[in-house]
Parts: C-alpha cells; structure tokens; sequence
DNA sequence: TAGATTGTTAATCGATTAACAATC
DNA sequence: TAGATTGTTAATCGATTAACAATC
C-alpha cells in the first residue's frame, strides 16, 4: 500500500501521540483531541486512518492500544532495519540521541568518520568505524538506511559510496543536493533553508 | 510580496547554488543548468524567477550576480535580524555551525541553556547565557527567531516564554508539536518522522 | 535561418477541507 | 431521542507540469 508521503509523516507522529496518550493512561481518544494535539483538523485525522483502513470504537473514539499496533503494519516493515549515520559530529551525535531507548524496528547499529579520535570509540551509544570500512560494515551487518550528516564537501562522494556498498534510502542533512539512482530513496533535509524561511515569512508578517 | 512557501524554499537554494557558481567564474547560468543542480525542473526555476520578477539576459541566461542580489531584496529584510538558539546541546551546536562564516542578514547573537558548565562561555562561536536571563536579553538585543533545540520535555515552556518576550518566529526541532499565537511564525521539523518515512518508503520500493 | 531558451497561461496533479448521511 | 462523532465523497485549494508563442 503506497500511501501519500504527507499521511506517512502523520502516522508517524500519530503513533508518538498515541504513546504519549498511553502513558497518560488514556486509552481511547477521539480524532479531534488527536488533531488537537498536531494542530491539525479531525477531518485530517479521519482521513489519513481511513487510508490505512482503521476504524474507531463507537461513541469512544480510537483504541490507542491499536491503533498504534494498526499504524505499525502500515509504516514499519517486518524484520528490523539497520541504520547507519555517516559523520559523527555535532549533528550526527544529535540525530544518534534519538535512537536511544527507542525500541524501534529501526536500529542504529553504526557511524562512521573519519576523525581517528572517534574511530572505534563508542559515541552516542552507537560504534564508529572508519571511514575506509564502510563498504564491510555496510555490507555484513546488512545496513539499508544511511543518514549523511558529513561537511558539505564530502557529501556528494559519500553518497555515491554508500549507494555502490548497498544502501537503499537516504536521509541528507548538508547542505548538498544529492544525486541518486532511482532505486534509491532520498529524503533532503537543509536547515538553512528552514532558517531563511522562518525569517522571510517574520519579515512578511510584520509589514 | 508573499510568495508561497515553496518557493521561498527554492528560492534560498537557488541563491546557494548562484553562489557556487560565483566562486567557480560562472557568471551566468541557464535555467536547466540551475534545475539541474537541485534537481529540479527548469520550469519551475522559470516560474519562481517569474513570480519575483526576475527576467534572465537572452542567449546567456541568468546574470548570478544580479539574481542573487534580486534574491536578497525578496526574502531578506532590510536590516538584519537576530537569531538566538535556545539549548545548545548537540542540535544547537550543529545548528550554529551553519551561521559561521556566513554573512548574512541573520545573525547568531545568543544561545541559552540551563547547564552551568556551559553558561557564560561562548559555544561554536556564540556566547551562552543562562535560562533565567531569556527575557533580558531577547529584550537588550532584539532577538526576533528563535530556534528550539531544548529537550522535549522543555519545549512547550520554551516556546510560550520566548514568545512572551517578544520572538516573532520559532524553528522548532524538538519532537513535541508546539502553540504559538497567530501572529508568531512557526517551522517545525521532526527528525524521527523523516527517518520513519525513509523506511517506510525504502520497504515500499523493495516490495 | 534553425535551434535553444525564455516567460507565461492553461491543464494536471496532489493534498486539504467541506459536506453529509450513518451510527450510537 | 438529540447530540456527538464517524467514514467517505465531492469540492476546493495549492503546487507542479505541459504547452506554446516570443525572442535572439
């Protein structure tokens, strides 16, 4: 089932809502108290879950218990995902917090630099490796996903590294448009464009 | 002029990648040149320089120079505007190494945190005040963009105090869905949802 | 000239929202 | 029951792409 890219995001952060509701001990909810905490409509809601085919508990909203189990089928797959982040700075550390205690289908089992004072330390919970063994890892521990958080400059080369050692989807964090093969999935990320759209529409707002 | 957001986006792109070719002596570029490096198409290059306004010199193409100026009186304010990061852990560290070097209309001018080991030092190139002095200075210094990079657990009391001192536009990067009033402009960006979407896209591709 | 490139309108695509009958 | 909520279709909105006359 392909789902639109805009309803996979939401299910994922439906699904983090749902687990906040749980520990809440709140365990059925409705979809405009759903909507409500996105700040998105209910129609929204209800959109996106009929896409995924799940239905709601009469007069008692959705069974967040399920709901999350329901939305698990559709985004995540069935065996786990290895992930690998390439670049372990500042940024690439941040990302690599995330993972943690996250019992996930996604595990982060790798990093990669080039940094001798990193290499074969364990930081933010995951190893590093060098940079010159990314072909071996990538390959024995069956990474799929890369996430690229590297300077500018290096971007480009070890993007195509990662594609040729058998990565199948990319997350880019420079700011360096990347080229992959079409088999490749490729999500792009730039901060500075955020930034600069924050400040334009700052700018509009105030004239 | 408000342009759709979008564009703004490309427009910050387009402006980057004008400067690449600067710096390589390439004065002027074709509108499939520059699609291509974004990889994007040429007609929507054409259609945002359309919407600013901006018409390219026949038979050579875009002026980079001129266009990049053009650029800058769209989405860039007259006067500069002061940027703080609040939480400068590892996200905020990596975020203000984006401003470095960069001159720009956007200036970094503070970070704040609560850890006493980081206050009053000046971390990647800007100087971190404590949490308890937020007010005074977004105040003293006109502080008008905000970028969270606190905590979860942090982010909500963040964000409703900067707003209360007077911030007009928050980038958010934490993972919890933020309320500001109408007239703040809000930017939030959930790594985790990217990273979800990635593998949900890639065991959709190898289906 | 012929071919490449452009700016712009119209058509298409995709995502959001409005409308509403059905349910409890 | 009356009112709240739902799932789903149709309408709207916004963004991208196709088409094309104009330019050099």
């Amino acid at each position: 089932m392909k789902l639109p890219g805009k309803t996979v995001e939401r299910l994922s952060e439906y699904r983090r809502t749902l687990l906040d509701c749980l520990n809440e001990r709140k365990n059925f909810i409705f979809s405009h108290e759903l909507a409500a905490r996105l700040h998105i409509t209910a129609v929204q809601v209800r959109r996106d879950l009929m896409l995924i085919g799940y239905a709601s508990v009469q007069r008692k909203g959705y069974d967040a218990k399920e709901l999350i189990d329901k939305i698990g089928t559709i985004i995540d797959s069935d065996e786990s995902i290895n992930v690998a982040i390439i670049g372990i700075g500042n940024l690439g550390r941040a990302v690599a917090g995330y993972f943690k205690g996250k019992r996930s289908k996604l595990n982060l089992v790798a990093s990669f630099d080039t940094d001798p004072q990193k290499i074969n330390k364990v930081i933010s919970g995951v190893k590093c490796y060098p940079h010159n063994e990314m072909e071996e890892i990538i390959k024995s521990l069956g990474i799929k996903i890369a996430i690229i958080t590297v300077p500018a400059d290096y971007a480009r080369d070890i993007a195509e590294e990662a594609v040729r050692f058998g990565i199948k989807g990319i997350l880019n964090y420079t700011t360096v448009p990347l080229n992959v093969p079409s088999w490749v999935y490729l999500e792009e990320y730039d901060m500075i464009t955020s930034i600069e759209k924050v400040a334009y529409f700052v700018k509009e707002n105030t004239i």
